[in-house]
DNA sequence: TCTAAATATACCGCGCTTAGAATATGCCTG
DNA sequence: CAGGCATATTCTAAGCGCGGTATATTTAGA
């Protein structure tokens, strides 16, 4: 699949990347979340409504209020993405001098 | 010190994400990138400025050109972060109901 | 059924980001 | 040192995303 720019672009947002972080020790409803950043309610739905289009949220409704959850699925992804650079870093493999000199063989025709 | 947005913003810009991933092969010049993405020079070369900026990429000069290059420190970083929600994930651990039940007795007072 | 509380949606205005075009800078070669 | 190539920077206009405010919707309780 690759990497979604959905994702990226739900977490490129402070407050957003907030509450992504606020959910990661359990379940909170609209109100608490609002409270806790200092941000006005409406903001708070919008943004969870943003998480909650590209899959990082669930909410459960309890009477009035609605209780919104993580869902591993996109950092789980994001994890499997990042796996495929773990190779770069961990062989110290540094292709720049065999770039260079491909350059230079292609720069003679 | 936690997730950076600058990184999250840099790669959620799909030109950004496509350079990032076209350097997971080996480093290239900006005219390479320039080619493979179907972009024009300037517009490569301003992104790859944000992405130098946030630590993503390194500058080899070679003559004429600019090699570029991808760093692992920001990468790293997103791992890290990762890292701090897997136990959310793996085991799998619903707190629903405790936060439910916490909920309803807080509801009494 | 009327009210209040919690949440979602709609609308508006502004600031940031982007693409595009023009221009500037740097470096090699004849 | 003049000219050409690769790259960087600047400027402008347009589009998108965010916060603020007002309003709609749902649910519990009197």
């Amino acid at each position: 699949m690759g990497m979604k720019i959905t994702t990226l672009s739900a977490l490129a947002e402070p407050n957003r990347l907030h509450i992504v972080e606020l959910l990661r020790d359990g379940p909170l409803t609209v109100g608490e979340i609002a409270e806790r950043l200092g941000l006005a309610q409406p903001q708070v739905s919008k943004h969870l409504r943003v998480l909650s289009d590209c899959g990082f949220v669930e909410v459960h409704p309890s009477a009035n209020r609605r209780i919104y959850k993580l869902r591993p699925q996109p950092l789980m992804e994001m994890s499997d993405w990042l796996e495929s650079f773990r190779r770069m870093w961990e062989e110290r493999f540094d292709r720049l001098d065999d770039y260079l000199a491909q350059l230079q063989k292609k720069d003679k025709e």
